[in-house]
DNA sequence: AACCGTGCCAACCGCGCAACG
DNA sequence: ACGTTGCGCGGTTGGCACGGT
């Protein structure tokens, strides 16, 4: 198809941002609002790319981000949710107000990771995962392969939409309505189940979530979207009840 | 003080999906 | 139906900070 690049990056600045680029971007989406992120740049008299200013907002320059260190609760929350959802980062981070799927990214590869590995030493399911960091001592895959895990587009419609597809598929109707319509969709990410078995890795070592894992010592259960609607529903009850006690039990009995 | 190794995090990259014409 | 565009995603990298020797 030939796209075109995102940006010519002839002549736009890289690297890290000045405050006067902040300012001025914090200026235009202030006054003209988020998107458009393509032509934002020219009209803010910015020379990035629309890719890094959308980066830039989302990542730091947002009011609503919460800067400074993880707390344990919000530890403990993401561990429980990347045993659930793999490496689905934005999924995560809607569940952490404030955090940005980078953050948590950068925190996982940082400090769980390795501390999973270390709990985890000697138990050898493959369900818990972590990527690869220059200086985790994992070869970076330089080429990606075509095989990894595909992008999931989150957005209250298309959650909507995986709904109404689950509903079709499992003939529920237990989901409740205002999860596809609300902007603080919980666990939105129920399309990586409408996946299995079409976007689904021919090659399990490319992914370690579980979810696509079809090693036997991942849940299969998960494989079965007839099951689906009811472990959102659970799901959902527990995040809402704050029970990290239940929340517990439940991801340990959808992994057993 | 200089050097080296490691950790952290902001930013970049390339891909895939959905919307649109 | 098909090509193009815009956006969002996860993986990766580069550079700074810091601690150890």
């Amino acid at each position: 198809m030939g796209r075109a690049p995102c940006c010519s990056k002839v002549g736009l600045h890289r690297g890290p941002w000045t405050t006067r680029e902040d300012t001025l971007l914090i200026n235009y989406i202030q006054a003209h609002g988020e998107g458009h992120w393509r032509s934002l740049p020219k009209k803010a008299g910015l020379l990035r790319c629309g890719k890094s200013c959308r980066l830039r907002w989302m990542n730091y320059l947002r009011p609503d981000i919460k800067r400074g260190n993880i707390t344990p609760d919000e530890d403990d929350l993401i561990v429980r949710l990347h045993s659930l959802l793999g490496n689905r980062w934005s999924l995560i981070a809607g569940r952490l107000p404030g955090r940005t799927d980078n953050e948590i990214k950068n925190y996982w590869n940082s400090h769980l990771s390795k501390r999973l590995k270390k709990n985890t030493a000697g138990n050898k399911s493959k369900c818990m995962g972590g990527s690869a960091g220059k200086r985790s001592g994992i070869k970076p895959n330089k080429k990606r392969s075509k095989t990894r895990t595909p992008a999931i587009r989150v957005s209250p419609s298309s959650v909507a939409k995986n709904i109404s597809n689950i509903r079709n598929m499992t003939g529920s109707s237990s989901i409740p309505a205002e999860v596809g319509n609300s902007t603080s969709w919980g666990i939105s990410g129920l399309k990586v189940a409408s996946n299995v078995g079409e976007g689904r890795p021919s090659n399990s070592e490319e992914f370690d979530g579980p979810f696509y894992d079809h090693d036997s010592s991942c849940p299969s259960s998960l494989l079965n979207g007839i099951m689906l609607d009811d472990i959102f529903e659970e799901y959902q009850q527990l995040l809402k009840a704050d029970d990290h006690g239940q929340l517990d039990s439940f991801v340990d009995s959808l992994l057993a």
